[in-house]
DNA sequence: GGGTGGGACAATC
DNA sequence: TTCCAGATTGTCCCACCC
């Protein structure tokens, strides 16, 4: 939709022009595409469905909320933009201060990737419309399929009915991260600390190799790109600049096969811009570019400065920061510490149900998958999420902060499974889980301490069935087992239920004896002063030799002298710290498990439960005050109005 | 009253 | 015939604690 004042109900005779998709923007190879045909089809493929409806539920949302801005904006006094247009000035010299022109950098996006590895690997492809992915979604699609207005994200299906020649291959991630490994060896001959934005695209710092090799930018991205060529038989795009934001625009300007360099003056920058749409950058996407346009009649990145009033007016001082300087052509010029992740998360989708069994199949499946790429990365982590698409495209999540960190797929289960059963009944399409909030001493620990990590990170998920009775009990099967018995088998979906049933009893009770607060003390301690605590609180327990680690547990020794008799691990006698290690973790995994049958592991259900119930009601009485005030219900990415004038004016003084 | 962390959710690629 | 992904991040609100 291009116009704000459009709507379905004055459009009835074109009722797709209307229609918000994504699938008719501007897209490097899409230049010459009937954009009211595929708007139309795609209308008329998705019209009616959930997915539609769900979509027209947004879109009111989103026109409420445009409304109410604008009805902001019109309350605003000339006195008021007075003194905002005096907040912009100061902001304006303030990040002009900040305006680094002295480096180059570079983007580089490869072309149609997926889509090229593809046809790379079986050239019959080559000059035929084809979309890599299958007929629910499509990942990408090659320049031939562009042009009859097929490109990802979309449905293929639709895509489908858009080119009905079109070729569709399936993803193959292995082969495209071998191909994107090949791109950052070259990439690393010019800056050994570039930025791998994703599979196909990373920034190069170049300032340097131009500076040693006398060459200008222009000239070492042709350089580079012939040398990807070479490398790969792929093309890329790239785009050189004074910073990461500029340098983002400018490789899209010449796709595929192009290059564009924007020159290092204010002036050039200034003018180039001025009249660049506000799509154009990384960071505003569909959402946002509706809310300015339609709002507040921001089209082009100039306009964010000339109306930077208005914005600062209504936008929370980051969002309005962050759109200024766009207006100004600024963006990041250093090399940022490498960013570590946040998250860890898996998610599928399915046909939608409201079969309890199936999604509790699904969840132990995602649970797995999720717990296997922790054990991979090497993470524990301790806040849980669950998400949920319900058969009418809501999305909804529900999360929990466990007192130990963890990666097993039973303690991932077992909470997940409690967190799905608060929302039932209801029927589901898609299942998420999320890790996050991780332990750093893990993941930040000494390489040379790796292989104890590894072992500390595995056995972390493998020991919970050995003793941990707050697990789920899965009987001593394996891993493996355990996941195929539990998707296939009835005793197991209902063992889960009694589980979890049971625990809730059990945590009811050790409520009543243990006070909460008393577990997060503990909690905020870490693993190893747990186990002294431990060895202080046990004292016969010694170290080594054969350590009792519990009166109740089986000792520690070292079997033929090098053989951890609990877990296996060979540990010859020459590696006193790792065998210290060992012992310790063996003591704070066995302590945990103690604190996990003493104490609830995650707010007692009972607690969660009136909790839920009295947050659910908090939230059902702020969306009745919402509906009065709009203004506390704009969520929109980075770009949140302010939930309160008055607070953002207090914040200002 | 200010600081902080948890939880929900929207946004982007 | 088929009928709209998956992963990650950022920001807000709110409850709780000092």
């Amino acid at each position: 939709m291009d116009d704000g004042e459009s709507s379905s109900t004055n459009n009835s005779s074109r009722p797709w022009e209307s229609y918000n998709t994504v699938f008719t923007n501007a897209k490097a190879g899409m230049e010459g595409v009937d954009k009211e045909k595929v708007q139309r089809i795609v209308y008329e493929m998705s019209k009616g469905s959930k997915y539609f409806q769900n979509e027209e539920r947004k879109e009111a949302l989103m026109k409420q909320k445009i409304e109410h801005m604008r009805d902001r904006c019109a309350k605003l006094s000339s006195s008021d933009l007075t003194n905002y247009q005096k907040v912009v000035d100061r902001r304006i010299l303030e990040l002009e201060a900040t305006r680094d022109l002295s480096k180059i950098w570079l983007h580089v996006d490869m072309d149609a990737f997926y889509a090229a590895v593809e046809t790379l690997s079986n050239p019959s492809l080559k000059g035929k419309p084809m979309a890599v992915g299958g007929l629910s979604m499509i990942s990408t699609a090659n320049y031939e399929a562009r042009k009859f207005g097929v490109r990802a994200a979309m449905p293929g299906f639709i895509a489908r009915k858009l080119c009905p020649d079109l070729i569709f291959v399936p993803v193959d991630f292995t082969k495209y991260t071998h191909y994107s490994d090949l791109t950052r060896k070259v990439f690393g001959n010019y800056d050994p600390n570039f930025i791998a934005g994703s599979l196909d695209e990373a920034y190069l710092d170049i300032t340097e190799v131009c500076r040693e090799r006398g060459l200008s930018g222009g000239e070492i991205a042709d350089e580079l790109r012939a040398s990807v060529h070479s490398e790969t038989g792929l093309t890329c795009s790239a785009g050189v600049a004074a910073n990461r934001l500029l340098a983002k625009v400018c490789s899209d300007i010449n796709k595929p096969n192009g290059q564009f360099v924007l020159q290092n003056d204010r002036s050039t920058v200034m003018t180039f811009i001025s009249s660049l749409p506000i799509r154009k950058i990384g960071g505003i996407g569909k959402v946002t570019e509706h809310i300015l346009k339609d709002a507040l009649g921001i089209k082009t990145c100039e306009e964010m400065v000339l109306k930077g009033s208005l914005l600062y007016a209504l936008f929370t001082q980051s969002s309005a920061d962050f759109f200024l300087s766009v207006g100004l052509g600024l963006g990041k010029t250093d090399t940022p510490q490498a960013r570590s992740r946040k998250s860890i998360s898996s998610e599928r989708t399915f046909a939608a149900t409201g079969e309890e069994r199936l999604l509790y199949s699904k969840l132990a499946e995602i649970a797995e998958m999720l717990s296997h790429d922790m054990i991979k990365e090497g993470l524990t982590a301790r806040t849980l999420t669950l998400k949920l698409k319900t058969a009418t495209f809501e999305i909804r999540s529900r999360a929990v902060s466990l007192q130990r960190y963890t990666c097993s797929s039973e303690d991932i289960l077992k909470h997940a499974t409690k967190l799905l059963k608060a929302e039932l009944p209801v029927s589901i399409r898609l299942i998420g889980l999320r890790m996050s909030q991780f332990n750093e001493e893990i993941r930040n620990s000494d390489p040379s301490q790796e292989t104890i990590t590894k072992f500390i990170v595995q056995k972390d998920s493998s020991m919970q069935n050995l003793d941990d009775h707050d697990s789920v009990d899965l009987d001593g099967l394996s891993h493996d087992e355990s996941l195929i018995s539990f998707g296939s088998h009835d005793t197991s979906y209902a063992q889960l239920k009694d589980v979890v049933e049971n625990e809730e009893q059990s945590e009811i009770e050790a409520e009543k004896l243990i006070p909460n607060q008393e577990c997060e003390k503990r909690e905020e301690r870490p693993q190893a002063l747990r186990g002294d605590a431990l060895l202080i609180k046990h004292k016969e327990c010694k170290p080594d030799t054969a350590v009792s680690l519990l009166p109740q547990m089986e000792p520690l020794f070292w079997v033929d002298g090098y053989k951890c008799n609990l877990c296996g691990i060979e540990l010859p006698p020459s590696f006193v710290e790792e065998r210290q290690e060992h012992s310790d973790f063996h003591l704070a995994q066995r302590l945990q498990n103690e604190e996990s049958r003493s104490s609830s592991s995650t707010t007692p259900s009972s607690k969660r439960r009136i909790l839920g119930k009295e947050k659910r009601n908090s939230k059902a009485k702020k969306q009745k005050s919402d509906e009065k005030d709009v203004s506390k219900h704009i969520p929109i990415h980075t770009f949140f109005t302010k939930s309160n004038q008055n607070s953002n004016e207090t914040q200002r003084k």
